[in-house]
DNA sequence: ATTTAAAATTGTGATATTGCAATATCACGT
DNA sequence: ACGTGATATTGCAATATCACAATTTTAAAT
């Protein structure tokens, strides 16, 4: 088939699949880490750093953006990346929970 | 394509992205808090709770034995899965880390 | 208005993933 | 040995993902 019967699961497992999903591939996992070491980072610079495709690289931050995981800023014809530190906390505390409530059940 | 490559991302990238594509999907969550919460849980049981097939199940439990989540204890003939603890761990704190890393690049 | 540069979108091919039916395997009980 | 129940494997169809070339869109600069 390929797709994913999200209906027979609950809330909440859907919203840790969908954060790790998106962290499920090195391009992204390297996308965010490059912007947050940065600041500031527009796509043509992460193509030159990474050395995937501007393509590629638009899909992904595409991807990352979906999670609401980016902020924008236009500067001339530029487009400037930025980390949303809330919601990556947020993305945290949602991924760390569900860590820490399956090695809490685990030992009960 | 279809295929990620890996060769041009770093051996953390590409640890993370490991770990957190096999939670990134909503069967596996759904399996891994099962067995967490039951202590033991054999598939038949999970195909019963979760509601996908038999052939379905036991794929998604491969994949999150590749990554060394699941213990196995064989018990006649069923085969109960546990988590495996010292693993999980790990994998929380690989996923921990770049999160807390990528928010201190950003803050800094 | 035209050129230029950056980034998104579209289209496409290759590969991977999801899900299941059918089958195979394995271990126990008879 | 044979049947039974549990799980893994195989094969397959549908869909999704990854990567990129070509194109379009956007906005600044000339």
């Amino acid at each position: 088939m390929g797709f994913t019967k999200k209906h027979i699961f609950n809330e909440n497992q859907n919203l840790v699949a969908n954060y790790t999903k998106v962290l499920g591939h090195p391009a992204r996992i390297s996308i965010i880490q490059q912007i947050s070491d940065k600041k500031y980072c527009n796509c043509n610079e992460l193509v030159k750093i990474i050395g995937l495709a501007q393509p590629t690289i638009s899909q992904h931050l595409a991807e990352i953006r979906k999670i609401g995981l980016l902020k924008q800023t236009v500067k001339g014809k530029n487009l400037f990346y930025s980390i949303n530190t809330e919601k990556l906390n947020i993305c945290r505390r949602v991924v760390n929970d569900f860590f820490v409530k399956t090695q809490v059940s685990c030992g009960k």
